[in-house]
DNA sequence: TGATGTGAAGCGGTTCACAGCC
DNA sequence: GGCTGTGAACCGCTTCACATCA
C-alpha cells in the first residue's frame, strides 16, 4: 500500500486551513464558504476546496462548510486526534531554544526529551524535559513513545544521527542542520534550512538595489555569451 | 524593471549550491562537473547547469567549473560579498534564541538589535545585541543599518510589526510567527511555520500507522460519495 | 440561488537529450 | 572524449469554469 501521494505543499495547506478555521470559530462563525475562508486568508477557493474534496465530501453545496464539523476532520486527518511526542536531539543554543518554545508545548506535540554528547549537559532540564546522553537513545524513545525527532546538531554530526533515529524507528524528523538529508520511504525529513532562507533574503536584496540605485544589474559578471 | 523573476525554489538551490563548493574547496578540489556536484550532494546535473546558466557562462565545456571562481560568482549573486545587519522584533523564547543562534551570527549577517514592547527586558543583551523598545524602531534601524528583520513576535501582532518594518523601509523579512503574511513587491517574506511543519510530519505519520496496523486508513469519514 | 466538487486548461518547474564547444 | 548550455518534453500543481446538487 503506498504511503500517500499527497504533496507536502497540500498537507501544509491542510494545517493552515485548521488554524483559519480556529480562527472563525473563536469569533463566532459556525459555517464559512470557500470563497470566503479564501478571501479572509488570501488563499485560493478552488485550492481549498480541492485540497478537502481529496478527503472526502465535507462541504455542502449552497451552504458551505460547518467549520465545527471541518476542524474534527482536519485533525483527524492530520493526526492531531492524538498527541505526539518529540525529542530534540542536540541541545545546544537551538535545540535549548526549541524545547523552550512554546509553539512545540502547545497542541499536541509535547517535548519528552532532549539528547546530547556533553556529558556536562546530561541530566539538565530545559523547559521541563530532561537531557539525556546520547548513547541511551533508543531506550529512552521507546520509553516515552517518541515518534517525532527534531535534529539541531551541526552539520558534520547530522547524517550520523539521522541513522540513529531511522534505527530506533523514528518515522518523521525535522531537520534543523544545513545538510540535505535524504528521507527513505518510511522516513519523512523536513529540513528546515535558516542559512538557505537568508540568503534567498540577500539575494532578493541584491535585486532591489539595482532598482533603487544606477538601474545597472548587481555586479555580476553575466555576459551572455564572451 | 522587473525585480526578478527567477522563483524561491532557484535562489535556495543557489544557497546551497555554494554550500556544497564550498565543502569541496575545503577538501581541496579545484574544479568539478555538474555532474559529480550532482552525486556527491544527491542533486541534479541538468538543475545545476541550468540554474547556473541563468546568471552567466561560469562552465568549461569538457572540465567542468572552477570551484574558486563558482564560489565567488554564487557569493556575488547571493549578495554576499556585503555584509547584512539583521534585527529581530520580539525577544521572547525564540527571538533570544536566534539572537543567540550562530547561524544568524556567522557568514555575513550579523544581529544588531532585537526589539520588544516589555519595558522590563529593554536594555538586557542578548548574544552581544541590545534589547531595544519597538518605539525606537525606526532609528535604530537607520542608525545600525538594518536591512533583514526578523519576526519572532505573536501570530496577534505579527501583521502590525509588518507594517512598521515595511514602513523603516526594511526589504526581507523572515517571519516566525504562524500566519501568512501577505509580502508586497517591494517587501520579500520568508516564512518559517514550525507549526505547519509539525502538522505535516503528524499528516504523515497518521498514514504510515496503516501500513504497520490494521492496513486499514487512518479512521477518516473519507467515504468518496456518500 | 449559491456554493461544492471536478474535469480541463494553464502554468511553472524539472528532466531529458543533444548540439556545441573546450 | 567530456561536459556545458539549452530547446523540448514532461510532470505536477494551480486555476478556471461549469455541471451538479442542497
Amino acid at each position: 500500500m503506498k504511503a500517500e501521494k499527497i504533496s507536502e505543499l497540500t498537507t501544509n495547506r491542510l494545517s493552515i486551513y485548521l488554524r483559519c478555521l480556529l480562527e472563525l470559530r473563536s469569533e463566532g462563525q459556525s459555517t464559512v464558504s470557500s470563497a470566503a475562508l479564501a478571501k479572509r486568508f488570501h488563499l485560493n477557493s478552488a485550492q481549498i476546496r480541492k485540497d478537502l474534496a481529496y478527503f472526502g465530501e465535507f462541504g455542502i453545496r449552497g451552504v458551505g462548510y460547518y467549520v465545527d464539523t471541518l476542524i474534527d476532520n482536519l485533525r483527524t486527518i492530520l493526526g492531531l486526534d492524538h498527541d505526539h511526542n518529540v525529542c530534540i536531539i542536540g541541545s545546544g543554543r537551538l535545540g535549548t531554544a526549541l524545547a523552550d518554545y512554546n509553539g512545540f508545548r502547545k497542541s499536541n506535540f509535547s517535548v519528552k526529551a532532549l539528547f546530547d554528547a556533553d556529558a556536562k549537559k546530561i541530566g539538565k532540564k530545559v523547559g521541563g524535559a530532561e537531557i539525556f546522553d546520547i548513547k541511551n537513545f533508543q531506550s529512552v524513545v521507546k520509553r516515552n513513545n517518541i515518534d517525532i525527532a527534531v535534529i539541531a546538531v551541526p552539520a558534520d554530526s547530522a547524517e550520523r544521527v539521522l541513522e540513529l533515529v531511522a534505527k530506533a524507528g523514528i518515522k518523521a524528523v525535522m531537520n534543523f542542520a544545513p545538510v540535505p538529508l535524504k528521507a527513505s520511504d518510511h522516513l519523512k525529513v523536513r529540513t528546515v534550512d535558516l542559512t538557505t532562507c537568508l540568503e534567498s533574503l540577500s539575494f532578493f536584496l541584491a535585486g532591489t538595489e539595482s532598482i533603487n540605485g544606477s538601474g545597472l544589474k548587481p555586479k555580476r559578471n553575466t555576459r551572455r555569451k564572451r
